[in-house]
DNA sequence: TCTGGGGTCCTAGGACCC
DNA sequence: TCTGGGGTCCTAGGACCC
């Protein structure tokens, strides 16, 4: 049978969160579009989170990178201006967008909040997949008020590269016959999957570019980095079978964390943030109908070594009070008493509520009605108001701790 | 100088079994 | 004295993505 050439689309929201907090506040009245000019999207440096989520171009100019801290940002432009984002705006925003490449195919995958994979193999009629890209960043751009990058090529991988090339607001094809020229002269670093730490470990190889990298032996780069090497070859080839995956999977992993005000030492201090992450967590694995087995527990030292244990239960549970039972024994037995910045707990092993065995399923009835209760007022009046596990609510419990310091 | 929070996948080593 | 080998499961840590 012939292999049926896929026509695949990347899509790219250019500056996500930067350009949708500037429509929403255009749209709530204010006179200026932060796109234009030196402004980013920032965490909160109170909170010790303070990076980059987004930066608009003029900002970029100053070379202003995202995910470096704000200080160093204001540091390279004194006029930088400092906005926070706001995740409601940007899921509405999201979903705008989804809903618009609905009208073109139902095979698209959400690759993150701002990136979606197309398929339209089988929905072009007698179009152009270049024409139909052409009217989608259009209409994106008229109808919803923002821009996008969009990739045009044969597998998913090479779409992305392509809509990474030149940006804003562009289309880009990267064909199979224009690899060499589009890709192969680009550095190991721009190549998807090749992070800060493998850069150095090829360039002493030898391996500056993607080029360099497609014409290394596979055999050789399977040897030195096992899987990912083969990976690499693979992508530098420009080759990728996966599938645009439109079924929206559930999750294998549940997880919440939080970077404290300040730095704790006390044992029971921690144990309290680890309370409402806890919250947190299991209401969430409710909320997907989702039981775990595995419970995790993060912490992150103040100079930055992170470390976790975890524990695996003989049941599966979705039970606040077993969750936190279970995140207290763990902390108790890895902490030693050093500074805590950070701290987080992950529940793993999930499985669907209704499909595991009676036998493995720790039925605690009791508990599971005060658990759907305190739920139902979570999804009613909103979550903070129910619980502790607020990020607010986080940092009170620290502050009220300062207080007693201060007294 | 200050460094988020949400995830997925892989690997190495130890425990344990036959 | 020298002391298998294969398999599975679990854990801790690390790399990568947005």
């Amino acid at each position: 049978m012939e292999e049926i050439k896929r026509k695949i689309l990347h899509i790219d929201v250019n500056n996500a969160f930067l350009s949708w907090t500037a429509v929403n506040m255009l749209k709530n009245g204010y006179s200026v579009d932060i796109r234009t000019i030196p402004s980013i999207i920032g965490g909160d440096e109170e909170r010790r989170s303070g990076i980059v989520l987004a930066k608009s171009p003029i900002a970029k100019k100053f070379g202003i990178i995202t995910g470096e801290p704000i200080y160093f940002a204001k540091k390279k432009c004194n006029k930088l201006e400092v906005f926070p984002g706001d995740f409601n705006v940007f899921i509405k925003y999201s979903n705008e967008l989804y809903n618009l490449f609905s009208e073109y195919t139902n095979i698209i995958e959400r690759f993150s909040i701002d990136e979606c994979f197309l398929d339209l193999t089988h929905f072009l009629g007698n179009r152009n997949l270049i024409d139909i890209a052409y009217e989608i960043s259009h209409r994106v751009e008229m109808e919803l008020g923002f821009t996008v990058n969009i990739g045009v090529s044969s597998n998913k991988l090479l779409a992305k590269m392509a809509s990474d090339f030149e940006k804003p607001n562009k289309i880009h094809t990267l064909y199979e016959y224009e690899i060499e020229d589009k890709m192969w002269s680009l550095p190991v670093s721009e190549l998807f999957m090749i992070g800060k730490k493998t850069v150095p470990k090829l360039h002493n190889l030898r391996i500056k570019t993607i080029g360099d990298l497609a014409k290394t032996n596979k055999e050789f780069l399977a040897k030195k980095f096992g899987k990912h090497g083969l990976l690499m070859w693979n992508y530098a080839n420009g080759i990728d079978t996966s599938e645009v995956n439109p079924k929206k999977e559930e999750p294998k992993s549940i997880g919440n964390s939080v970077t404290l005000p300040h730095d704790i030492n006390k044992a029971d201090e921690i144990y309290k943030v680890i309370v409402a992450l806890c919250e947190q967590v299991s209401y969430r694995l409710r909320k997907h109908n989702l039981v775990a087995n595995t419970v995790n527990v993060q912490l992150r030292t103040k100079d930055f070594k992170d470390y976790s244990h975890q524990k695996q239960l003989n049941y599966s549970t979705s039970s606040t009070k077993q969750i936190i039972e279970t995140a207290k024994e763990i902390l108790y037995e890895m902490y030693k008493g050093e500074p805590i910045r950070l701290v987080g707990v992950r529940v793993d092993n999930l499985e669907n509520k209704d499909e595991i065995q009676l036998s493995i399923f720790n039925n605690d009835l009791k508990q599971e009605k005060l658990d759907n209760v305190l739920d139902s007022l979570k999804n009613k009046y909103g979550y903070n108001s129910i619980t502790r596990a607020g990020k607010l609510d986080i940092q009170e419990i620290v502050k009220g701790k300062e207080k007693k310091i201060k007294d």
